[in-house]
Parts: structure tokens; sequence; C-alpha cells
DNA sequence: TCCCTCCGTGCAATCGTTACCACACAAATG
DNA sequence: CATTTGTGTGGTAACGATTGCACGGAGGGA
């Protein structure tokens, strides 16, 4: 049906063992053989049978990408998609393709990881989000396969992650603020499992304390990636007494739906409520007032976890396990008055 | 190394045959061994080696999903997503997996589209955008590999697609704003080149036509799917002596930009201008004044799109190779006094 | 009782590559 | 000139599954 090494063999008047060794560039191959056999190839439109290869290198060059469940609703779009793009870039650039999965339920995803690893279909594994207690990076741990992990594990110390330093994030929007003048400050967050919420809301924990400025625990509101968890956190926060002039929201997406709601109630940013968020999406720069934001490098964390998930297949020696991409704060107009 | 249908078989006392007539559910396979089997298979954590059953059964089970260059500048990230998340439920559920491609350049694109069907890498593939003269398409076609278009193919029409009708989409968004009294309505374009522009700027043209309304063609303004094309037309269309008060925009991203640029310059939406977007995002609930928009169905896109798909793998008769999935105006603050 | 049919299972070829081993021949060494 | 070293290539056995063919035994009909 479809052309194979030995129709190139064939034609190129030579055993298919040379052909194969042509493609590798083999260093014993004569030039004009090489060049001969190149020729035929092109003119047949040989492209190597993936899975034939496969079969016998044990190699797929297919990375496999585990996205966050949308049952779970943390679903982060944006940050994802920036991701994303950035891994497929690196991988493009290193042969490798993508296979990206996802499974319903916490064992079905378990059992799709399984699936993927034992059945040989990809060489290795990122995965996109990163809590405490994933039986995920449990079970790829014990087995020994290669991953690496968007985000940090506490669980597990050595497994190989790329990551901000969200406590230092945090830590300097917060600062922002309170160089701004403000005084009761609170804090938007995500889901308490996952670890960018509990490192972002250290961070925010940290400058307050150090600048000596208190917190009341009514301030921090706890939520998920959604514009709604914003638009709630707005309407309990603006209804206390002794309410913050300022917030550090947990993702731009989430400080879109606190923007909404104050402009709804006919509040105005940055006079009424300073705002800072994290991600740093396209949007953010369009909002009325601009948002803001943290930008974590979101295409550059994808870039470099393809990259560190390469090395670990092929072995190479990582000089850390723990790699850190620099954040930067951008101000715009939701936090200067 | 890992564990083989031989393992299986040896443990379960029976030949590798009949363990993979287990695994495929072979009717004349007895009951008792079967069980036997099965219990084997899950004791070792057996999985069968995706390669080897792809050799020879010459089938991946991996959709190719080619994604839109972001050169381009028209990834479409939010529309783009949903569908994304569409396709991968429906080939899950019918046992597929999904693999991610993209190329830098045209010609890039078009090789790992071929390395992709002719190293028997995918079992069909997903066209995400779609625009005239399309080399990819008519690779595809030639070859007579399985695919499925998003949008429509004025070259192929025999090409299977998945789309929107979205002449009438416009149409309807035009309407009404026709019905709210407005008599100079513009309308904001993407690429040229996308038929999805294309459709769109038709639908518009006609519902004005069949109002008896006049269109200048100041009033028509082309870019990309990004806020600054928003940006930029806003500014433009306010310049112009006998500015229109309602726009139709191509997607609700850069409808946003458009309305950052109204209330940046102290323009008041919907009292000095009246938007429709398309896409719905989930963001456009949540913008002041809520946007509104044609919500085009994006999940159920994907959703279709792999079943099409995966239909035409299995040589099942499609009853029609074009597939419409239905839109809704959804109306909110953006478009009424 | 004999033959035919059907059931459940094993044997062996096959899918398209890679990689080890062997071999012919040329060049270099003593 | 004999021997070693090296170069370019072919033959063949894997890799781990599927599948057509064959075969022994049980059951049913004549």
């Amino acid at each position: 049906m479809s052309v194979t090494i030995k129709d190139v063999a064939r034609r190129a008047g030579v055993s298919p063992s040379t052909v194969s060794r042509v493609i590798s560039k083999h260093p014993r191959i004569s030039k004009e053989t090489a060049e001969r056999v190149t020729r035929v190839m092109e003119e047949l439109g040989y492209h190597p049978n993936s899975m034939a290869k496969g079969l016998v290198s044990k190699a797929t060059y297919i990375l496999g990408v585990i996205l966050p469940r949308p049952a779970e609703e943390l679903f982060q779009n944006y940050f994802f998609h920036e991701v994303l793009r950035g891994i497929l870039a690196q991988a493009n650039r290193s042969g490798y393709d993508l296979l990206i999965a996802s499974g319903s339920s916490e064992s079905d995803e378990l059992e799709t990881v399984k699936r993927l690893v034992r059945g040989r279909r990809v060489d290795g594994i990122i995965l996109l989000s990163s809590k405490t207690k994933d039986p995920l990076i449990h079970f790829l741990n014990e087995v020994g396969f290669p991953f690496v992990i968007i985000g940090r594990s506490p669980d597990f110390p050595d497994a190989p992650t790329v990551d901000n330093d969200n406590v230092q994030a945090a830590y300097d929007a917060t600062r922002h603020l309170i160089n701004q003048g403000h005084e009761r400050i609170g804090f938007v967050s995500g889901p308490q499992e996952l670890t960018v919420s509990q490192d972002r809301l250290t961070g925010y924990r940290q400058a307050m304390l150090e600048a000596g400025l208190s917190i009341s625990e009514d301030w921090i509101v706890e939520g998920e990636f959604l514009q709604e968890t914003g638009y709630r956190a707005m309407s309990m926060l603006m209804n206390l007494p002794e309410r913050p002039t300022a917030l550090v929201v947990i993702d731009d997406i989430v400080a879109f739906g606190v923007l909404h709601g104050l402009n709804e109630l006919g509040y105005s940013v940055p006079q009424d409520m300073c705002l800072v968020g994290f991600n740093n999406i396209s949007l953010s720069e369009h909002t009325s007032p601009p948002l803001t934001s943290v930008d974590i490098g979101t295409y550059q964390i994808g870039y470099m976890t393809a990259q560190t998930l390469i090395k670990t297949i092929s072995k190479e020696p990582l000089h850390q396990t723990r790699k850190i991409i620099p954040h930067r704060l951008i101000v715009r107009g939701s936090s200067v008055k």
C-alpha cells in the first residue's frame, strides 16, 4: 500500500539495512549511496513508518500532556493555552509531537496515564497542574517514567519541576500595593489544594507581616479560576465594615470578575479599590482601567518544561531538578491612582 | 522489560493468540479462559503495546489536530480552546487520543502533515482553520486520507466540514441592530482569506441590503483576531464624519478592543455605540457593559468534528458531508439602550 | 458406529524497522 | 608478501502484537 523501506531499497539497488543507515546518518555509508538513496526517498515520497520504528527502537517521539480536568473547574484557559504553545514550539524543534489527554475523574485520569505509559504510547509526560497528594505523580515516580511537573509537588521534592517563585511573585505584588500607601490589602485565592494558591498566599502574608500590617481573615477569599469567583469575592469584600482598599488576585481572569463587579456597583478602580492580578494575559492590557499583573513568563514555562522533559528522556543529567522562571510585575492603571 | 502478551499467556497457561483474542473479545473464546486471562492481565498491569498493535492493525487510534500557525496572528485563543475541549471529549469517548501539531510556515506545515500521514502517525486529521487555496486540504484530498475541516473550503466542496451558518449568524446579528433602530452599522472583520470572515461579511451586507440601508465602505474595517484590531478599528471609525452608531464585530476578543477604546475616549456603550460580537466566550458576560454575542456552539463544533472524523475513519457513510452547528444570539447590555 | 459440524485453542507468518554479525575488498602495517 | 585494520554493505533475527489456518475433541444426525 504505502511506500516502505524495501521499496526504496529495491529502487536504489541496495539493501533495506543500507537505507535504514542512510536515514539514521550512519557514518560508514558512502557519500554516493547516501545521495542516491536520499533522492529515491524523495522521489517516492517515503516517510518511515512511525510504529515500526517505535516498536524496535522503543521510542515514540511523542510527549504526553495531561490537562487538568474540566470537571474540577480549575481549568485556566488562557494560562494553559500559552503554556501549550511553549511546549509545542520546543517539542517541534526537537522532533517531538504532542499527545494531549485528560480524564473525566481522578481514577479515569490515572487509568489514562497508565495506558500511555505501559502501552508505550509516549516517551514522557508533562503534568499541567500540581496539587498535593497527586496520584499521578506517585505512579510516575514509582515506575520511573520520565515526567515533568508544571508547578511543584511538596510530596515529591525530587521530581523535576518547572515553576515560578510564586511566593516571591505574590510578595512583590503585595509590596507594590504597600508602596502605594495601602494598609488594608485583601487576597482572592484559588483552590486550596493547588500549590500555586498556597504559595501566593504565603507571599502575600509575608509581605504584610514584614510591613507590620495586620491581616483580617475576612480579607482572604478562596475560590476557583473563574470570573464568578472574583465577582462573588468582590461583593463579600465590599460589604465588610472595614473593607480593604486593594486586592491581590490569584489570576487575571478572576480579577476581571472583581473589576466587573466593582464597575457594576459604581465603584471606581483605582480610586475606590486597587487591583493586581497574575499571568498578564493579553486581555489585561485592554480592560478599563488596564490591569496591573505579574507576568510569570507563561510561554517560557511551557518551553522550558518541554526542554526539561526531553533532557530527562535522553538521560541527560539535569543540573537542577527544580527550574524557576523569573516573573515581572507589569504596573498598569488598576493599581496606581 | 515491560509486560507483554507472552508474559500474560505464560502466566495464564494459554498461548499468546488466545490472550490477543480475549483482548479483542473474539466470540469463540470460552468464558472461563476469558476470565482467567483478564484477571492475569490486571494482576500484571498489562497494557497492549500501542506500536506493535498499530504495526499490524494499521491503526493508531490517534487523531491529528493541526493548529493554525501563530505566525499568522490569527490564533483565536479562546475559540480554539473550547473546540479542542469538544474534540478531546468525543475522541476519548471513542477510544482515540489526540496529537496536536503545527508548523512555523506554510511549507513546514505541509511537511508536518505529510509526515503524519505517510508515517502513519495518525488515523485522521482535523484542520482547525480553513482558508481558500489551502495546500493542506489539497494534499489530504489527493491522497484520500481521512480528514475534517472546521469551517468550509470553497475550493473543495465535497470535503467533510463542520461549520456554522456564518452568513445567517451575521445576518441575525445585524438584523438585531437594525431592529434596535440603527441605520448606520459598521463591520469589523478578520483576515480576508478566511472563509469565516467572508461569510460573516456577506451576512452583514445581506441584512443591510434587505433593510434598504446603505453601507459606506468606510464602515468596514479588516484586521486580525486581536484586541489591537478592535482598538484600531474603533479609532478609525470614530473619526469618520458620518460614523456608525453600531458595530458587528467578527470576534468577541476584537470587540473587547473596541470596547476598551471607546471607554478610554469617554464614549459610552450602548449610548454612543452598540456592539455585537461572535463566539460568546466566557468573558463576554463579564465586561462593562456585558457584550451581546452570537453563540456559535464552539464546544459542540469540536465534538461534532471528532465524531465526523471517526466515522470517516471507520468508513461509515456520512449522511451529510457538511454539518452545520446552530447558532444563537445572546443579547446583553452592549446592544440595547 | 461412523461421519460431519462446530467449538476452543495453538502454530506460524506477517507488519516495517533497527541492529548485530559477517563478509568482501581495499589500504596500511611490519 | 603476509597480516592487520578499516570501510561499505548485505543477511537475519528481533520488537510485540494480530490473524488465517489447522487440529483435537465434543456433540448430533444418519
